[in-house]
DNA sequence: CCCAATTTGTTCGTATGTATA
DNA sequence: TTATACATACGAACAAATTGG
């Protein structure tokens, strides 16, 4: 455990709701509860990189020592955070934070199976590589300018050893950088991990949009597909912690063998 | 709050981990936490619907004395059944079990906003209703026989004002007894409130499947289409408590001018 | 409008159990 | 075996929201 990680989170003062002008009042945390300024200083601290992706927080007990609070409170704030996948508790180890490398995340967002329910890791192919500027509906989906500079990048996912989909991947050059091609083939898990390692970029959680037309020619082509053929367009917003976008994705889905499924789970508890 | 009511959830009587040869351990709630059989108990009495939908639970003191237990472990009990969304709490006012009537509700699961992003309530169009015999693939998601009766429904969604979306519900018929064409197209609200009170059945949670593919003729003439036009097929099954097939649903969407919408949201907390 | 009762929300603290290293 | 860390369970006190008088 690190103290000195402890001390660049900093205790919550607070003072009494009578006067607030005789005591330190953090700005944000005013007429908010305890265990959630508790809450919100944890993951600013994730966010900032204090606590790096799969590194240990420091116990329970010094936590809530670190921040002058009860250790039910500060429970309550880590449950919060492990409850929304910020970070893993284990029994007897320790709390951590969550990397989304787990597996289970692996089919969290794009989520494609074979018509019989097969589920298999997908190959991915690097068809193409290029700098150029945002157009309007990239930018208005990273919240940039159009013209701003981006990072296109063109991947073939298989499955099974079938082509099924072709991902457009649009990036803010300014969060990639020194994102190179070479540095993209050699990642050794998904694009997310790389996001992760490379750039301390967390993909928390996205928004998709799809709809079905017509395959355009270079999918057709990258796919092995007749021109024209049905198939389903997914539109993805990536976003980071505060709904940050990082990365906008067209993905052009072959569907005649493989289905896209969307599991609006519970919590399994 | 009615005393019966507590009566019929009965207390969690468990012995000491040491010789439970002495006391009486609830079957199912061997080597399970205290707050799990707290909770477990109280979502069996909702889903026996002791509790009906939208009614008020006992306070948590109640409802701690009741079960013989702590109000801290009622209330990580009642906290997690809040969670999955299966009650509802309200400070002040009580527990009421979730009606998921709520608004919020009706866009979790069939989702389909217009291309701009404009949300509309859909209206809803009964354009065949007949009693038949449940095929192979209707039969494998509802979890029945093949050849059990089911009830199936033609509905047409409108969304501002363009017939979008044509859906063919198969239901089983022995769950939805006394289920007829003229009840359906007199009830007040959507399909599923109509579930819950007239048949009390809640649908908790869904699971969809999608793909690309041409308009068959039947959907065509019901949204207006050309026949063969590329369209999104969504298949869903919807899950009671104990993911319980009740309803399979098999949607038809054209997305020339709307889109569906899948908002991998983390809880809003 | 205010007051009192009720109910959930927050915060504190302690003790003990269980998993891990 | 021992120490550490999280998990469970208990209980108390007060705050905040709601309702009804």
């Amino acid at each position: 455990m690190s103290i000195l990680a402890i001390d660049r989170i900093g205790a919550i003062v607070r003072g009494p709701p009578v006067n607030p002008a005789f005591t330190a009042i953090a700005p944000d945390t005013a007429g908010m509860p305890l265990y959630r300024a508790v809450k919100r200083a944890l993951l600013g601290a994730v966010e900032a990189g204090t606590f790096a992706p799969g590194a240990a927080l420091p116990s329970e007990t010094d936590l809530a020592r670190a921040f002058g609070v009860s250790i039910g409170t500060l429970r309550k704030a880590v449950d919060e955070l492990g409850a929304e996948h910020i970070i893993v508790r284990r029994q007897g180890r320790g709390t951590f934070v969550a990397t989304h490398n787990e597996g289970r995340f692996l089919f969290q967002f794009f989520h494609v199976e074979r018509n019989d329910g097969l589920r298999e890791h997908p190959q991915v192919d690097l068809v193409s590589f290029e700098r150029s500027r945002a157009d309007d509906v990239s930018a208005a989906a990273l919240q940039i300018r159009p013209g701003e500079p981006v990072i296109e990048i063109g991947n073939r996912l298989r499955l099974q050893g079938r082509a099924v989909v072709h991902d457009r991947i649009i990036l803010r050059a300014a969060l990639f950088k020194g994102l190179t091609e070479k540095r993209l083939g050699a990642r050794s898990g998904t694009i997310y991990q790389l996001y992760q390692s490379a750039f301390g970029i967390s993909v928390v959680r996205a928004i998709e949009r799809a709809r079905a037309g017509a395959a355009p020619a270079d999918t057709a082509r990258v796919l092995g597909l007749a021109p024209g053929v049905a198939v389903m367009h997914v539109h993805r917003t990536a976003l980071t912690f505060g709904d940050r976008p990082v990365e906008y994705r067209h993905s052009i889905i072959d569907t005649s063998q493989h289905e896209y499924v969307n599991l609006l789970a519970r919590p399994a508890r």
